[in-house]
RNA sequence: AGUCCUGUAGCUCAGCUGGUUAGAGCGCUACACUGAUAAUGUAGAGGUCCGCAGUUCAAAUCUGCGCAGGACUACCA
């Protein structure tokens, strides 16, 4: 027997993966899919490069399947998809490994290990597992070119970093300011929020607090805080009724009650006192003006402080007490509520320095300013700003113009400026051992304060507090160096490009993203680490000149200058090729520290210049790739063309798609977005999916500390990377979070699998028994039979369906269509209802189109789902055509063989079907006894015509002999009446209720009647009221009185 | 702390722009069927649609406030 056919005799899901991967191998599938379409249109996708430092776990299969569903699919619909793997090898993550690995630390760099030695061994550390990843993203069927990937340590991307930050540069978007960074005055470094993190840093540590009090300058910005009551001024209150409507007119501040209004802002570090230069308020919290008097002076005061943190330091019970009664002895102060009003009512008021040590000369100060951070949970609900020592006050003062005093130097001790506290460490752990002052300076402070009748309470607080975990010693805040990105300056125009962006899901987009661009802050590009993209900017050491670098060649050429003027002896670039350089010679340049270090150029002015010693965020050497993973062009470099990557650059920018997890959204989805923007003000991509998260069937997050991480290796060896794959995308949306149950797989793998797999071995079998040839002619559709029309029906409208959700990015939308179809009309229904036709003898057109429809159906799915089961389905369509799917192109749908009534009428069948044997099972005659006749009343003409048409389909199904039709006028039928609540609700309204429920009253005589005159009066609560027939929805039962007549035949 | 996602049957999930009695699969119980299918069919048990308030004739669906889980970002003056 000729088996055209192949057949199995088991549904072995990883044998079959590793079969189709050798042969994928052997013919290079993936190679012929691109060659095949390599003058057609792009679809163009991003790999976001994985660091190979690590493992890759179950949710990189998850990513990555996404990744490759999309690709697939725009293959199979004709397109060019170039998938250039990437290596994303910098950073921290693999300084710290190594630091481990090496069981040293950041101090040793340089001293106990060269900086060149440490950088090797971050080079050989980052591409350790990429075999291993190499072997997983092969396994799961992810086609990706890997033997071309790009590396982001490689010196021609280094190069086109560069380039990049030039651009950058030249714009102005580029600039050296001020950050705050937690700092080590110990130590004398930085210190990164990793290292922050350690665990053991933040302890609890007993400071001295003080409420300071800042006297507010009288203006027109201030006026209402002076009048008589707050709540009377032009401003609204945000309640009507507050105690200061009591009227205390007697007891108008400046005008007799103290010297002036003060604000209230408490500071657990007073030492930054002086540094102060804003208030900042919560523009959406309520504020409070009360009199009272000074704890300490016992002079009356006006003071303002968040109306929730009253009771923090009033007490209830000297409330509206009597002024005059007050013994000065700061007990049992009187206070008395007198005016609220908002926040941003504060906004823009000026304030006397509290202490004039100093003055910023970088822009305004001692105003109040709003601040969304700004929490009611301690404090006043004023945060005493100084814009050198927090991060939030940095920010906020930027944003207001504000300028900062830093009074601290980078030893922790307080500056010339401060007088008599000038050289006094601003925290005593600073100290040598035993020279410590008995007073802290936050003490000093605050005893000046008091003096200066400008404290309002001081007290001990026990705080948690960051330490350095090499000192041991508590860390400040602290203003550092570092170079910046002005991505402030295009957020219009960032926000304006996302919009243009489809996200899926949409949320992401608007929210999370949306949300991130306006709230943008200017990007702090510096690192001060040793193995990563070194920031090519030379600079003079007055700062007064500096020039950035922006391609080897100019670098070369600025080098050749430096030899010439001096101040450099040897030209490390002297083999390099400025015209047309070549792998080799890029390879012998290594632009990392500590080389490029080495490096000194001259400037325009003759002075040396020295490169500026940080290295930039890694996550612009990922943002940066749609351009480095090219590459530079020398030729249109010289041509001064204005996008000069290499080839296939021009075309494969922005990418159509890419996909990450929904963590990258912050990363490298903004920088890819930031940097295209910036430099050349269009979107990087236009559609992006970010996935959610794989966690555990318990729906916790995998991790190796709880034991619950699930091996991917393990997981494809057990279940075959199509399993997984269809599990994945069928269960939930990429975005929702996915709980991974091995069980799930399982089942997927009884019901779509081996649904499909019985399917196609069912065909194969028969098929090879009477020799069915593919090629015969095929029969006329109009010679099909009924139930032949109607599966190619559902196979075109699931066509549609399906190409409709990956056109949209809806992978999960096209699974379970997929699923459904083949499980419940093509398995359950076309295959179990059509067997005979597949054994009979005869060899006519009847079997023909059996088997034809079939092998469509079967190759149609095959192709349908080849983009998330690329194993399976490569499998199933080349048993079927000899083909590869991945080579073939997207099936046509042919709307002419949709057929909406002829589906209704099989969705009749089915329901009829189920009816009766639901019968038989009340009446309890099993379906192997043949019964004589069912009986069905039909309500119309084209019920009957319906019937006609599937009755020998329905008979046989129930083992019945005949099926009679009842006239509906001998029949009982019965109706029922419901309302169509959209309908009638919309006219009726309120009365709906009523309607509905005397609607539901009728009886089949008023039914008749309305049927009849196609309306009816009704009374409701004494009003007439008249309903139409649409406005109601008549049926009969299902199928009504069906019942099964006859017994044995 | 902010932003976003999720919260429907024991489990995994559908429920479109608000419309009568909230669905499917798995699992469970019973029966039937079993000549492609460790399938399938029928029946049954199982739900405060996370909670509260609001809008509406009508809320699983819209709004607000919470709760729980998760993610990201920034901090704790």
């Amino acid at each position: 027997m000729d088996k055209r056919f192949p057949q199995y005799d088991e549904l072995d899901l990883p044998k079959l993966a590793a079969d189709v991967l050798k042969l994928w191998e052997a013919e290079d599938t993936f190679g012929q899919s691109l060659e095949l379409r390599k003058d057609a249109p792009p679809f163009v996708f991003y790999e976001g490069p994985p660091s190979a430092n690590g493992l890759p776990g179950i949710h990189h299969v998850m990513a990555r399947t996404i990744k490759d569903i999309f690709c697939r699919f725009q293959t199979q619909q004709g397109k060019r998809v170039d998938r250039k793997a990437g290596w994303d090898t910098h950073g921290l993550p693999i300084e710290l490994g190594v630091e481990k690995e090496l069981g040293i630390t950041k101090e040793d760099i340089g001293n106990s290990i060269s900086v060149e030695d440490y950088n090797r061994k971050c080079k050989e550390a980052v591409m350790r597992y990429t075999d291993v990843w190499n072997d997983l993203t092969k396994r799961i069927g992810f086609w990706l070119d890997m033997e071309h990937p790009y590396v982001t340590y490689k010196t021609p991307y280094i190069e086109s970093v560069w380039w990049l930050l030039k651009q950058l540069h030249e714009k102005d978007l580029l600039y050296k300011g001020y950050t705050i960074q937690p700092f080590s005055p110990a130590a004398g470094t930085g210190l990164s929020s990793h290292e922050l993190n350690q665990p053991g840093t933040y302890k609890p540590m007993k400071d001295t607090t003080a409420v300071a009090m800042f006297k507010v300058i009288r203006d027109a910005n201030s006026e209402f805080l002076f009048t008589d009551s707050a709540a009377a001024s032009d401003s609204p209150s945000p309640s009507a009724k507050g105690p200061g409507d009591e009227g205390s007119g007697s007891l108008s501040p400046g005008e007799g009650w103290g010297e002036g209004v003060f604000i209230l802002a408490w500071t657990t570090t007073p030492w930054t006192l002086p540094s102060n230069t804003a208030l900042t308020v919560g523009p959406k919290l309520e504020y409070v003006r009360i009199k009272t008097f000074n704890p300490y002076t016992h002079e009356p005061n006006t003071v303002v402080l968040a109306k929730s943190r009253v009771s923090a330091y009033f007490s209830e019970k000297n409330k509206d007490t009597s002024f005059g009664d007050y013994k000065g002895d700061g007990k049992n102060i009187p206070w008395k509520l007198d005016g609220e009003f908002y926040g941003h009512q504060l906004e823009g008021i000026r304030y006397e320095q509290l202490l004039d040590f100093a003055q910023p000369n970088d822009g305004d100060a001692f105003k109040v300013i709003g601040g969304d951070f700004v929490t009611t949970e301690d404090g006043t609900g004023v945060v005493h700003t100084a814009p050198s020592f927090g991060a939030d006050d940095m920010r906020v003062a930027r944003q207001h113009g504000i300028g900062s005093l830093t009074l601290v130097d980078l030893q922790g001790r307080f500056t010339k400026e401060m007088g008599a506290f000038a050289g006094k460490y601003v925290k005593n752990e600073y100290y040598p051992d035993g020279t410590a002052p008995e007073k802290s300076v936050d003490v000093e402070i605050s005893i000046l304060l008091k003096e200066m009748g400008r404290a309002f309470k001081v007290e001990k607080y026990e705080h948690n507090y960051p330490h350095c975990w090499r000192t041991d010693k508590p860390i400040l805040y602290y203003p550092l160096d570092s170079w910046f990105v002005r991505s402030t300056a295009k957020k219009e125009r960032m926000v304006e490009l996302n919009k243009t962006i489809t996200w899926k899901p949409e949320s992401t987009g608007t929210g999370r993203f949306g949300n991130w661009l306006e709230n943008l802050q200017d990007w702090n590009l510096s690192r001060s680490r040793y193995w990563g993209i070194p920031l090519p900017i030379w600079r003079t050491a007055d700062g007064d000149e500096e020039l950035c670098i922006g391609t080897l060649g100019q670098l070369k050429t600025e080098i050749e200058r430096a030899i010439k003027a001096g101040v450099m002896t040897e030209d490390p670039l002297k083999d390099f090729d400025t015209e047309n350089p070549s792998a080799a010679q890029y390879d012998a340049v290594d632009l990392h520290k500590p080389y490029v270090d080495r490096i000194t150029l001259v400037s325009p002015g003759g002075k040396p210049m020295k490169r500026e010693s940080d290295l930039i965020d890694v996550w612009f050497d990922s943002g940066s790739m749609p351009y480095a993973q090219w590459g530079l062009d020398y030729q249109k470099l010289k041509a001064n063309d204005p996008r000069p990557f290499n080839a296939p650059f021009d075309v494969s920018y922005p990418a159509d798609f890419i996909a990450e997890g929904v963590d990258q959204t912050r990363g490298w989805f903004y920088t890819m977005h930031a940097i295209s923007t910036l430099v050349f003000d269009q979107v990087a991509y236009k559609a992006v999916v970010s996935n959610g998260l794989v966690l555990d069937k318990n729906g916790l997050k995998m991790s190796k500390r709880l034991g619950n991480a699930v091996d991917p290796f393990k997981t494809l060896d057990a279940f075959g990377a199509d399993a997984v794959r269809w599990y994945m995308i069928s269960n939930a949306q990429p975005w929702d979070n996915l709980k991974f149950d091995a069980e799930g797989i399982t089942e997927v793998q009884r019901k779509f699998f081996r649904a499909l797999f019985n399917t196609y071995g069912f065909f194969a079998l028969y098929a090879n028994i009477d020799g069915f040839d593919v090629e015969t002619a095929p029969v006329p559709m109009a010679k099909r039979t009924e139930m032949d029309r109607w599966v190619l029906s559902r196979l075109n409208s699931l066509l549609i369906q399906v190409q409709e959700a990956y056109d949209t990015y809806e992978p999960t939308q096209a699974a379970r269509a997929i699923q459904d179809f083949v499980v419940e009309d093509l398995s359950n229904w076309y295959v179990r209802l059509n067997r005979r036709r597949f054994w009979k003898g005869d060899q006519g057109d009847d079997k023909n189109a059996a088997f034809q429809t079939l092998h469509r159906c079967l190759e149609v799915v095959a192709m349908l789902s080849a983009p998330i089961t690329p194993f399976f389905s490569d499998r199933l369509y080349r048993d079927l055509t000899g083909k590869s799917v991945h080579l073939s192109n997207w099936p046509k749908a042919e709307n002419a063989r949709i057929d909406t009534v002829l589906e209704k009428r099989t969705a009749l069948a089915q329901r009829l079907t189920s009816l009766v044997l639901s019968i038989r099972k009340k009446e309890g005659h099993r379906v192997r006894q043949p019964l004589r006749k069912m009986m069905v009343p039909v309500l119309d003409e084209a019920m009957r015509s319906d019937l006609d048409a599937i009755r020998d389909l329905v008979l046989g199904e129930v083992n019945v002999k005949e099926l009679v039709m009842l006239d509906p006028s001998e029949s009982k039928l019965t109706k029922k009446i419901k309302p169509d609540f959209k309908k009638l609700g919309a006219r009726l309204g309120k009365r709906m209720k009523a309607a509905a429920m005397a609607i539901n009253g009728f009886d089949q005589e008023r039914i008749a009647e309305l049927e009849k005159e196609g309306r009816i009066m009704l009374e409701l609560d004494g009003e007439p009221l008249e309903i139409l027939l649409e406005e109601t929805d008549i049926s009969a039962d299902d199928v009504p009185g069906l019942s099964v007549a006859g017994e044995a035949a």
